[in-house]
DNA sequence: CTCCGGAGTGAACGCTGGTTAACCTGCACC
DNA sequence: GGTGCAGGTTAACCAGCGTTCACTCCGGAG
């Protein structure tokens, strides 16, 4: 399966098998894992999403729990590095950095509002090792986001920065919730605008 | 209703008084079912939580599903009853209406983590018909701040102010995400100033 | 004392679902 | 034309769990 004449990388896919076959179960499998909760979607389901039945998915994964470890594990990191990288771009003004990540979230929750989902609601599905480490990265993003934080609220303790992070988490992270009735520049607005009020109250 | 004031009629549905077996069963099963997700926990598992063993939960509820469903039909009932209560003893302005449905969600959110968490976890493993009874309560609690934030927001449409709303809900419904390192107060002026905030952007 | 109904227990049943095993198939490659 | 391997398939295995059953225990009428 590997080295294909031609690598075809990025998200479009208009023929049967163009991403690999593992990176369909992926995608297939985070999606049904957002609409009915992990543990309610059997690996025959992930299967038939993807046209093949429900063992072929232990050719491209250990299990179920590999498969919704490696998604947890992508979906983390996507969010640290993005994070990083997006505050060290934006310059040295806390309150153009605080713009940035907050573009950069609301980007990615209205990109990808299943990965989201899942990201939060099945952590607790997850082997303590692999939800350890899920933590110890979402952890390193919500330090990021603390570090900004804390240089635009100079009195505020750590912890209240932390809280106000996940505040405002959460308030972004509500697009899966009230989807589809807005068209997305004007959620992105929205969101965007309401975040940062959240965040400099 | 109530009839016979002499004898006891116990087993109907009248009396929600005294902290009963029932009562026990469905705190304990919030709480489990907040940690780990309804799926995951089994009937066992809440049994032992009050003392008893697995099968005895059938002496209380119809089956697990008749737990969860209750349970989260509970929550919509007093967010609805009490959201509308609220607005309509806050006055005619509705900033004062927005700060009172904002400091009511607070409260509840701070009091009920664990309830918080299943509302908008577990939903997705419910019977259809219970399923759509909680959508249906759900709807009109929101409807109950729409019709604030609509006050507030006149030029906005109604599917702004819905997806405001949903917002609003994640960013004060965070509060089981950053437990325990705020005390309670701290956090309730926190959640209050940056959800007002968001609100009224 | 007896009877009855509420509450609980341990054992058993049956289904669901993850995982494995054995077997098949097409295709690349000497 | 075999050979090997990636990827699928069907059938079976097995554990967990919700649920039911038969039985017991106990407290309060009558």
């Amino acid at each position: 399966m590997t080295t294909t004449g031609s690598e075809r990388d990025t998200a479009l896919h208009a023929d049967a098998d163009r991403p690999s076959r593992r990176e369909q179960i992926l995608q297939a499998a985070a999606q049904l894992f957002a609409e009915r909760g992990s543990r309610a979607v059997g690996v025959d389901d992930v299967g038939a999403a993807v046209g093949v039945t429900g063992p072929a998915i232990y050719r491209h994964f250990a299990g179920k729990d590999a498969m919704l470890a490696e998604m947890l594990l992508r979906i983390s990191e996507r969010l640290l590095v993005g994070g990083t990288e997006r505050v060290s771009t934006a310059g040295a003004d806390p309150r153009a950095q605080l713009r940035a990540l907050v573009e950069f979230q609301v980007d990615f929750a209205l990109d990808n509002p299943a990965l989201i989902t899942v990201h939060d609601r099945d952590l607790g599905s997850l082997a303590d090792s692999d939800a350890a480490q899920v933590r110890r990265l979402q952890r390193r993003y919500v330090e990021v986001w603390v570090a900004v934080l804390a240089r635009l609220h100079p009195t505020a303790e750590a912890a209240a920065c932390r809280a106000r992070a996940h505040a405002v988490f959460g308030l972004i992270n509500s697009t899966p919730h009230s989807a589809g009735r807005l068209d997305r520049s004007a959620m992105a607005r929205l969101l965007t605008d309401m975040a940062s009020a959240a965040a400099t109250a």
